[in-house]
DNA sequence: GATGAATGAGGATTCATTCAT
DNA sequence: GATGAATGAATCCTCATTCAT
């Protein structure tokens, strides 16, 4: 046989690395983070597990890899919604639209992606993404606040408070049995996000102490 | 000498447990969760590694013990504040003020153990507490709605992101360089909880697809 | 039972590991530096492949411990021997004597460190011992030289080939069937590293080319 | 086209071989011998890892390969020279210059294989050409012994410390940084083997205990 | 109760080797 | 002949857990 053309040749990489990172991406949702092995993974791949470093080199580079693959799309989709030519308020339902989509997409993984890197402080994968997808919320809500359109407030403390619940929210649409439909997510949530819970236009008086 | 009485013998053990408890806050703190082995936890008790065995049938029983004996207490506060005679507003800012309360107390750790636990799906212990302030803080809003207080909405979602933000709002409180009182805290969350981040009265009408 | 006195434990755990490095010692012997693994030398040492590591950090450290077991102490004897009040040749002597000596109680494994480390250039386990004895023996030739024993030539290089001979001759000695005694073995290696092979006193004109 | 002639395909069988050889030759000298691995090799002579298995049956086949091909013309060089007509003296001379030539054509490598083959005791690759040397100097050594040149001693002994100094004073040579011409080495050499170190036609007396 | 010692079940990583095409 | 893909056996190391004393 000739050799294989360099681009056939990356080309079954790339297939392979899909497949992989597929089969952590089941193990991921499983067993979660820690209970992620390269046997784990190799078994689920149904490969063995010294094949996994002909296509990583290393554990991290591949987790690295499904972080990238899951985080950075939706990151980029979110911060793309920021671009339009939009009011800070239509920005931020349209971001909560295409998280939504993404995290519909990749049910589970995105999820567990979203809490898990959170949460780990020290595990910088995706933190990157998160950050990026902090950022910026921040400068929607800046803009909001230069519009009149957002309260004034510390911007990365709201963005921050955002993300979170967003992050809550999905986690809630799919673990439920009977998941809405993604306009209405958005419209809850933004409507929490704006409005808050408190009934009525004048709602809200904090309660004193 | 007699025998120690069933009661003195039992106040040794617990007390040997707190003394643990104690070592593996330290070491959780230091070393995050997954780097909290046995043999850390003893080293900080000052104690044989299998001594720790005499009083934790292993080590998840350790870590749970730990997690309630965090958690629980905090748990336990919010539940009695939303008890009080109260409206749900009110109550909601004291559930508030007493979570920063106990988070004060701890710093590092229970902020720790809400996130970490709650993110790790697999990983049960604390999960009952986070359930229970869930729970109550869900009876608070239905309590909310009855009375015109809150806006009409499924109140477990509602709790959900309540509690995601308290969560949040800690983490970001204890990683701050120069943290805000509390009272300062309780006011700016319940303000973003009850009325969003949206400008004026009439505010946050959700943006259009 | 009460805990052990620092010293005593300090007494077991230094018995533990001269019981290892016995094992080392004789897996060394048996199949070389890269074939000592710790699977064989807790195999050697009846005892649990993880056990090695509550005695030794990793590996090296282990090997290390062999190196510094074994050849510091003859590296000390020898620098020793080059500070007598003795002529330059007198010292020579005597280090070729103290080496035979030190070859003797540790037999084959002394001889494989002295050859294994000379030759892995990479493996600095060791070398540091080789290097003393190499400055040793140098020093003690420009004492030589300047007192009219030695001919003038470069000391390092001499003593490079004196410590090859030394080795060489201890693999001999080892390996032979019925060992002649230390002191033949001292004369033998004297006579040659002193008078080279060539008959007479007039002897050895180098050939010309 | 006509099947290639068997000699035809012999030909280019050993084309290949040659330039693995080449290859591991490199990789040899880069990562010494326990760096050098098959996956290095196949890299270095540009082809498929498997393919090397077309060429040799495994590793330590290609390892002799290359110890053989290295090896073996030095050696076989030696022993023309000690069938030279002419006296040990002048034998001993021929065979440390032709020695230090072989060694200066293949630099590192030769060095290399000299130390880490003759030491590793269970690494029979390249023993077989050693052996042949020293026996081929042991039989110029009872020459030499037969015509008075060279003091009556065991000649294995004497041979094997010729051979060890040899390979010593190459590797020096190797790592030196302003290395010697080969005429000035091979009279060094020759000096040290033939006179010793002692200074004078008398010296040398072997120090008493 | 407490301790020191020991262990077995993994987990990541490397590498020589095989095999269908 | 040559290649890409795959593999299993080793290897180092960690850690929860047990047990005799």
């Amino acid at each position: 046989m000739p050799r294989l053309s360099k681009t056939r040749k990356e080309l079954l990489t790339t297939m392979m690395k899909d497949s992989i990172l597929e089969a952590a991406t089941s193990v991921l949702c499983t067993h979660g983070v820690d209970g992620t092995t390269m046997d784990r993974v190799a078994a689920a791949a149904d490969l063995a597990k010294s094949s996994l470093y002909d296509y990583f080199r290393n554990k991290d580079e591949l987790l690295e890899f499904v972080a990238q693959r899951i985080m950075v799309p939706t990151a980029d989709r979110i911060v793309e919604a920021a671009q339009l030519p939009l009011t800070a308020i239509e920005k931020l339902s349209a971001i909560v639209r295409v998280t939504f989509v993404s995290v519909e997409e990749h049910r589970a993984l995105l999820a567990f992606l979203v809490q898990g890197n959170v949460r780990h402080r020290r595990d910088p994968r995706g933190e990157a993404s998160r950050t990026r997808v902090v950022d910026t919320v921040a400068g929607v809500l800046v803009q909001g606040m230069r519009d009149g359109e957002v309260r004034s407030d510390d911007p990365m403390h709201l963005a921050r408070l955002f993300v979170a619940c967003l992050a809550e929210y999905c986690e809630l649409w799919i673990a439920s049995s009977e998941p809405a439909g993604v306009e209405q997510c958005v419209e809850k949530l933004m409507t929490f996000f704006l409005r808050g819970v408190a009934e009525g236009a004048g709602g809200g008086r904090v309660a004193p102490t």
